[in-house]
DNA sequence: CATGAATGAGTCTTCATTCAT
DNA sequence: TATGAATGAAGACTCATTCAT
């Protein structure tokens, strides 16, 4: 096995033949929508990149709108299910958000391809795939309520906002920081230090009764 | 015919008809970017939407890509100068950061199909139109790092926070709520509560010393 | 003008650039289609033939299909009408049979190309675009269903066959002949002496009185 | 699963599987060219039809277009058979012309499927694989000429006809009738009438001399 | 300046055919 | 023999852009 690997090292680059086409092609296809954008991917370059015939990938997707999406489903559906385990790890409602935010801004560095997919497409695809929800997305923006809302029930944050536009705010919060990542090419910031500030603000800010100093 | 034009010539001499068409493309071009998106948008659409020949936008622009562009620049230009007449209006760091918050929601509102354009289509430029910053957007983000900045020289904010975080944090958070309202059919929460709740908690996060009250 | 087309020998392969383009690509349909059957032409070779961008094609006609039936509708249109006239000359019905006979084979030898696309395409299209009828191939075959009945009424032709049947069995008896002229390489009969072998056997068959000499 | 093989292993060794396979894809390419036409069928429909894989054809067929010549191939040379052995049953020539035209249209009737695929795709084929020339076509056609070159030869058929365009004319008579049935939904006529209505017309225009009854 | 017919490069997708198993 | 996953060539159609009028 090694040594065919060795043999021609110009495949190197390209992903192993042995895999799972159909993990092949999404993996692809993340990397290329990445790099490229959704609309200026080429089926080809995307077969390509899988080591795979156009053809291909058909018998895997309906077409290009259907790999967008399929990359969506699986991928944030991973993502729900680690953020969840890692937020059950306390019952320690601030420190969910806390965990909430850097989890956020590592998993967006770790993946950034993913990020950066999701960022820009996914709310391209919320505007002309009107039908298409994204019920994975939708859990994962929902965590943040949840723990408003329990924290309200608790008394540990404020009753006069609504969970609803909290979520929102902290979410986008942290997404805009992400963009700021993805986009430029110079990185200001660590994901610890804004993770750290952000949920701070946001903890401040929400707390039903400010504590003294820190 | 040459009667006729000559007719209303002095109006034509008065009325350029240039700056007219000019304005007629790129608020046609907003209609349909807004609408449909960059990419699924058709020169011939917009052509049409302003009343002009296809062959006319390539007057005025040199290409799609410009036509977007140059919607940008225009009307982020003026809300930039509208936004900093507000603001300006007081010296109070947190009244600013209040009216900003209050100001971006309602001009979003206001003007749906430019957040729409703005929200999806400069994203995706942003990525694949590298060469091109948006100075425009830049100046608007950037008011938010100036109270941030200023409020922790005066001692009204924490100093421990980066502006460079928190205006990121801002405008993310006022962001991500515009984004629901313009992607959602239903619209559960107003601008004025919206606002309010978000610039409360930053301000309240931001504090230098948590008042005692409120 | 003659100038320029004594300028560029080359050229006069194509069809002139001077000519309707609808009327062009008509025409370069009808030649491709016949030479090589509706399945087997490609649009780039009927853009080439007519001397025009594939693009132009389709400002003309929705689609290959659309170019197909635009091609029957327009074409049978004129056939039938001429044929019309030329039966309109005699009121004798046994003479209309022959003008019909002889008409129909020549008109085939004359528009060879348009033939072969009828007979051909039409009875695929006949299957697969079911919705599709075409109204002037049923006018141009009734024209012997009416004869048939007239002749019947007035005690011409015997009473006891449907003229449905007949005008099928004669449009057939001459639709076959000339298949075999186009189809094959090798042209045995003429169209004088087809047309009058074929026109006398149904004469015969379906006088009332059989004439005794002849 | 081993055993299993081997549980029926004598039925296999008598019953050959290659000729029960090559039939069976036979029946299916017939059914299904007929449906939806040569060119709007995909060797896939066929093995699907055929409970067969896609590749299995090709063990059989050299490919699509050898698919159609077998399918004609083997079915006219049936046909081919059968009718003369019908015909074979009397010596009157008029008598076998009559069996000639029921013997057709029923066939057609009982064998819609191949009557569809023959009418429509044999004479596509007839254009685009011209190398190909369908002998037992030329068989059962030329049945027609030889009766009518033999009655001819025993005076009782006019001798001022060509057999070559008489055959050609019965044929084509006959065959539009049964395209029409084949195509059309509603079926006005049935076989019998229709044979004895062109058979009739025939004979008489053809009979050297007239019958005074009848 | 204005037009809009014409262009033709570019791409998704299909499907006959192959071939490793 | 039999399979069916994989291939990749091929083609209909679109649409940004041009240019003769």
């Amino acid at each position: 096995m090694r040594e065919q690997e060795n043999f021609n090292q110009e495949e190197k680059e390209k992903l192993p033949r042995g895999i799972d086409k159909h993990e092949r092609i999404l993996k692809a296809a993340l990397k290329v929508f990445a790099e490229k954008g959704f609309y200026n991917t080429r089926i080809s370059e995307i077969a390509k990149e899988a080591n795979v015939a156009d053809g291909t990938i058909y018998l895997y997707f309906k077409n290009k709108d259907d790999l967008l999406i399929s990359l969506f489903e699986e991928e944030i559906g991973k993502i729900c299910q680690s953020m969840r385990e890692e937020m059950n790890k306390t019952d320690d409602l601030v420190e969910k958000l806390r965990i909430f935010a850097l989890g956020h801004l590592n998993r967006i560095l770790k993946n950034r391809e993913l990020a950066e997919v999701i960022q820009v497409e996914l709310r391209q695809s919320a505007k002309f795939m009107r039908e298409y929800v994204n019920k994975g997305f939708v859990e994962y923006i929902n965590f943040v309520r949840e723990i408003i809302r329990e924290g309200q029930e608790k008394g540990v944050f404020r009753n006069d906002v609504a969970p609803g536009i909290v979520k929102r705010a902290f979410y986008g919060a942290l997404d805009e920081m992400a963009r700021y990542w993805i986009l430029s090419p110079i990185k200001k910031y660590n994901p610890i230090d804004c993770a750290k500030a952000i949920s701070e603000i946001f903890i401040r800010g929400l707390l039903a009764k400010p504590q003294g100093n820190e």
